[in-house]
DNA sequence: GCGTGAGGTTGACTCACGTCAATGCCGCCG
DNA sequence: CGGCGGCATTGACGTGAGTCAACCTCACGC
């Protein structure tokens, strides 16, 4: 287990700050916020690096901050007590970190790739959410979209073959490529980095790191996807890995 | 797929009436919310039975109400383009039905059980929302409680044997059972009729039904439940049914 | 009574995925 | 340089759960 070891840069940054800040953009929290709350979220920030590997909260924990994730990935897990492990959420840039209500957390967060947090102090976060029903609000929307990813990644847990296992994931880091900026895109495809280890990929879905190996290479030798290049993954037609992802939903293009 | 027919039967009751409701005791949102509140609920609340089967809401459609569930059980299901299909939520007595914002609702929802709802229409319960804070910061709290079982199914799914998942899920109903008041309790242990049927159960644990059924007999020739008696399924022994469930987290006692 | 159809159980067989083990690659450190 | 540890790949083999099919029970209607 990792000792927590904050490496605190403190930077309360002025507002114009805020601009370039991704958790600004659409989808993040500090997006769709009056001025007036972004002030006040402002004012309690604090700019966190967290080493890969580390982890930010423990299961059953009372959360000392929350935080929105600038950059990198968190992994969140709970875990069966013969050690079986499942990864349950992944956040990634605009997403909001912790439990913003009520009872402690529900499981374990840890950074798996070096993360970057602005982050807000638990006592000082949840007082303003208390005066600005607009933050509210905001969380509120993002438990909810939580929830619907989740609720997808059950159907992928139930009842997807190992290889659409492999195939969704790797769709929708491809399509998580595509809409943030996307440098990596060219021609030949979209480009991306894995943001996790084998090990992950398989606690994420439900598999052991063999079948994920093995089915990596499937889609490889499918011309699904080219790895072993620069970015890590270059997918060069979309629809295709889509199709052997096994598209959700009777209707949807 | 079944035609949707509302026999609604109109009944705007006296605030008095909330008294006995479910939805007003522990856990429900009209729990926790202020009279004022209740109040405006009350007043634009119908009742309705929907039978057994029954679709109640459409994927990707706009929700026309939301409502409390009185009595009954409502499954949300998902399914891929080629049938397989997962159900990724089930909702008992005093949850909320219905994504209460933005988009349109993100998996069906159908009557597994004859079902009581006291719905709200969805224009008039949005308004609501808007004018008290309160009422939202409740379903704020009954979204995360959904957004954690949602990730304790995600382990049962991606990582546990079908033995533990038939065991999970029958442990979980008799914890229903034995919250709730519990007729059917005695000293021959918790006792429950089942919600679902064999097909349900299949979905919602990623199993088919054949091994559904095979490890319901296992868990019966184990000693660990007594079917086929008054109540669907005894429980003699809550500890062993856990163990066989395969406890999770590394604590909880 | 009989026929029918839905839901459940059970058995025989198959196969996708897990398990176990060997090997390779690479970065790190003495 | 060589040794080591973490991570990934590949192969051989075993098995848990899916598939296919038979059969049972019960409710319902004629």
């Amino acid at each position: 287990m990792n000792i927590r070891l904050e490496k605190d840069i403190i930077l309360p940054k002025a507002l114009a700050g805020c601009r370039d800040c991704p958790a600004a953009r659409t989808g993040g929290v500090c997006d769709a916020i009056g001025l007036e709350e972004l002030q006040a979220l402002n004012h309690i920030a604090r700019h966190k690096i967290i080493p890969a590997g580390q982890v930010i909260f423990a299961e059953n924990e009372e959360p000392a901050f929350f935080a929105n994730i600038l950059s990198g990935a968190v992994k969140l897990t709970k875990s069966l007590s013969d050690g079986r492990q499942q990864i349950v959420g992944i956040l990634f840039s605009p997403d909001f970190l912790g439990r913003a209500l009520g009872r402690a957390n529900p499981c374990f967060a840890e950074a798996a790739t070096e993360v970057e947090l602005c982050s807000y102090p638990a006592g000082a976060f949840t007082s303003l959410m208390k005066r600005y029903p607009a933050l509210e609000h905001r969380l509120y929307e993002k438990t909810l979209d939580e929830l619907d990813a989740a609720r997808d990644w059950m159907v992928l847990l139930g009842r997807k073959t190992a290889r659409e296992k492999v195939a969704s994931f790797l769709y929708m880091l491809a399509r998580r490529a595509r809409m943030a900026g996307c440098r990596q895109c060219g021609d030949d495809g979209i480009g991306f980095d894995l943001p996790l280890r084998r090990m992950d990929i398989a606690d994420y879905l439900g598999l052991t790191i063999e079948t994920v190996s093995r089915q990596i290479t499937r889609l490889r030798a499918d011309g699904l996807i080219i790895t072993g290049g620069k970015p890590d993954v270059r997918v060069p037609d979309m629809a295709g890995l889509a199709r052997a992802a096994g598209r959700d939903g009777p209707e949807e293009s």
